[in-house]
DNA sequence: ACGGCGCTTGTCGGACCATT
DNA sequence: AATGGTCCGACAAGCGCCGT
């Protein structure tokens, strides 16, 4: 398995949070994946074998090749169907609304094909283009150059919003909506409004994701003590509701993650 | 498009419980 | 004593709708 990440040009390092390739042989390619919010967005080219994603228990859908997946709420799984090969660009929360006119919300909890969100031809020319390209690096250059130029005709995103996200991510996503807006109460309309179009899901929403990726690294980096004391570093009122967030998300307890689960992969993403 | 009203829904603190 | 969990009431957030 080679998992790796790119830091962005620094006129998208505001927007751009990573790029990050996967690479897995056939014969090492794993079982079912769960994948867990993170309050990013991604866009991802597939450039192995197609890759699952299950819709239940017992039924999936093929990911497209070309693809961006919003905003999740809840806990999915993936499976590899073969030799696993992708690329893709992770996008800060607010980052992805600057590329496109697509409200964000309708991408959430989904995939949408690429060719969905741009000019036909040009998101098909992107897609063959990183297809062709011989390493990441080429490809990197393909999508900065790409998402540069859209950059110019941008619907750039809204002053309020980005306030409310910068003191969720600030505190972790413990500030309430409320306080934030403090004496701006008048904004609260819009902020909503707004921050579901740019951003893809409530602002509380996705306070409760970055608050739950806190505690989430603080598990799997330190190994972690004890729950509770998890729970109150991430400013959970107590170990109880912990757990509830936690299975929210994750689909599971958070023993049952630490124990048996194969975290591989998990573990790549949230360093 | 914005701000405001008010109803509905969701969240969280707190008390408490069962299991180990 | 630590852990994972339930339930309830108060309050916060979400949201349709309306006037500007």
């Amino acid at each position: 398995m080679n998992y790796q990440t790119f830091q962005p040009h620094s006129d998208l390092e505001s927007l751009v949070s990573c790029y990050w390739t996967l690479e897995i042989p056939a014969e090492y390619s794993s079982e079912r994946q769960r994948i867990i919010p993170d309050g990013c967005i991604e866009m991802a080219f597939i450039l192995g074998d197609d890759i699952k994603r299950y819709t239940s228990d017992d039924e999936f859908i093929l990911q497209p090749r070309a693809m961006v997946l919003g905003q999740t709420i809840e806990p999915f799984f993936i499976e590899p169907t073969g030799y696993v090969n992708t690329f893709a660009i992770r996008f800060y929360p607010y980052g992805f609304a600057n590329f496109v006119t697509t409200p964000i919300k309708d991408l959430a909890n989904k995939e949408t094909p690429i060719e969905f969100l741009f000019e036909k031809n040009s998101a098909k020319e992107l897609e063959q283009k990183i297809i062709d390209a011989k390493d990441s690096k080429q490809r990197i250059e393909i999508i900065e150059n790409f998402l540069l130029e859209k950059m110019n005709d941008k619907a750039t995103i809204d002053t309020i919003v980005k306030q409310t996200l910068d003191a969720l991510l600030l505190s972790k996503g413990t500030e309430s909506i409320t306080t934030i807006l403090k004496d701006d109460l008048s904004k609260r309309r819009q902020l909503e409004r707004n921050f579901k179009k740019q951003i893809g899901v409530s602002p509380k929403q996705l306070g409760k994701v970055i608050r739950l990726q806190t505690a989430l690294k603080l598990l799997l980096n330190k190994k972690s003590d004890n729950l509770t004391k998890v729970a109150y570093e991430s400013e959970y009122f107590d170990q109880a509701h912990f757990t509830k967030d936690f299975k929210e998300f994750t689909g599971i307890n958070p023993k049952e993650f630490l124990g048996n689960e194969n975290m591989a992969l998990s573990t790549l993403f949230y360093k």
